[in-house]
DNA sequence: GTCTATAGTCTGATAGAC
DNA sequence: GTCTATCAGACTATAGAC
């Protein structure tokens, strides 16, 4: 196994969603994998490492997963339902204000992005390495999480309630800087993930040109 | 090879800074493995692949370069320095207000990480790949390049200038849109690298506080 | 410097007993 | 479902001729 003094991800903790049920060796599998393709990528894990680090024989895994890969789409698949069903849910719980659902999106992108920050990096650092078969129905759920952000930038561009130069730059900036989140958050650093997350939320409301909230209620 | 559907990166034009001397089977192999690294990941390529791209034989590439890690080593090099030497060139030919040199490194990031795009996703996507002896002296590259930018918004803040609720925050913030721009970046969009990094810095002005500039002179 | 040929190791994945 | 044992091929890197 390869050693490295920089880590890819600054985090350590173990994090799957609880829908992800856990029990057995296809759990450990599972949660073992998301360590080590976050930590060491897809193609520097080996599924001999992968087995050893989750106490599961080679012929065990193959048991539950058809190839290595299937491990990797499965993983990458929890991460972008996860997001998607917070995204959702967070735009359901705010107001009708474009601004109000902005600040929703982003608190929640750089939220889940601090809680599953593993999942995170995995999913948006190894997509590219699955075959078409696996990666289509991902690149679909995907671009449905994508876009909820844009619907609400260009409702709020209609409305008058957002003075973006471009619609497309934003997104890329506002999704850009929420993504690398992943990266770099750690439970050990001078910030909560809430405060963070509002910071960001205010960055994403100046960058679109939304005038700041007076007040906490919008 | 793997067949895949999804790009890591979306450029495709070769783009090695005038600095690297391309000449011969150490050029093609530097100028093909910079391709192979971005688009299918230093895991993901084998030497084998890199030779036969590049119509080099394997033994030929070993003569020039000690391991397959040495010849990430130099890419992600020059990667930083070609980014290092543009960022301090642009804070030499900018003015000493705090808002101009925040506009001038972040239109250079932007502007680097497009025409360079390939190989700021191969220095930000695999550094974590190589060993410690060789990243060690990345390393030092790499935080002298952020020093630039932190440094411009300490004095900026000092000054009273930017009004930052966190400057870590600004910094991860205005560095991370800035990176993804080498992932989704291509000739064929409907920017030019110079709107793009046009827009970001306006982005930057305004997640530091900073007042949009009245006029183009500073 | 470049070639042909290959050493030695590790890879993903499987066969077959229990 | 889990085990032991292993296949067939791909991998990085090297030896030695020219």
């Amino acid at each position: 196994m390869r050693k490295t003094s920089h880590r890819r991800i600054a985090a350590t903790a173990t994090a799957l969603p609880p829908q992800a049920k856990l029990k057995g060796a296809r759990g450990r599998a599972l949660d073992t994998a998301l360590h080590l393709f976050a930590e060491k990528g897809f193609g520097g894990t080996s599924v001999r490492d992968l087995c050893q680090a989750a106490n599961v024989q080679p012929a065990t895994l193959y048991a539950h997963f058809p190839t290595k890969e299937h491990v990797l789409a499965e993983l990458i698949t929890l991460a972008y339902e996860e997001l998607y069903r917070a995204l959702r849910s967070s735009l359901l719980e705010s107001s009708s204000d474009p601004e109000a659902q902005l600040r929703a999106l982003v608190k929640t992108h750089v939220l889940s992005h601090c809680e599953y920050s593993m999942l995170a990096v995995v999913a948006s650092a190894e997509l590219h390495m699955l075959s078409a078969d696996l990666m289509a129905p991902i690149l679909t759920l995907k671009t449905q999480a994508e876009g909820l952000l844009i619907e609400v930038l260009e409702r709020g561009a209609e409305k008058k309630r957002f003075a973006m130069d471009d619609a497309l730059l934003a997104l890329k900036a506002i999704s850009g800087m929420g993504l690398r989140v992943a990266f770099w958050y750690a439970p050990d650093i001078n910030k909560t993930p809430e405060q963070i997350a509002d910071s960001f939320a205010n960055y994403a409301c100046r960058i679109v040109g939304a005038a700041a909230a007076p007040n906490d209620s919008q």
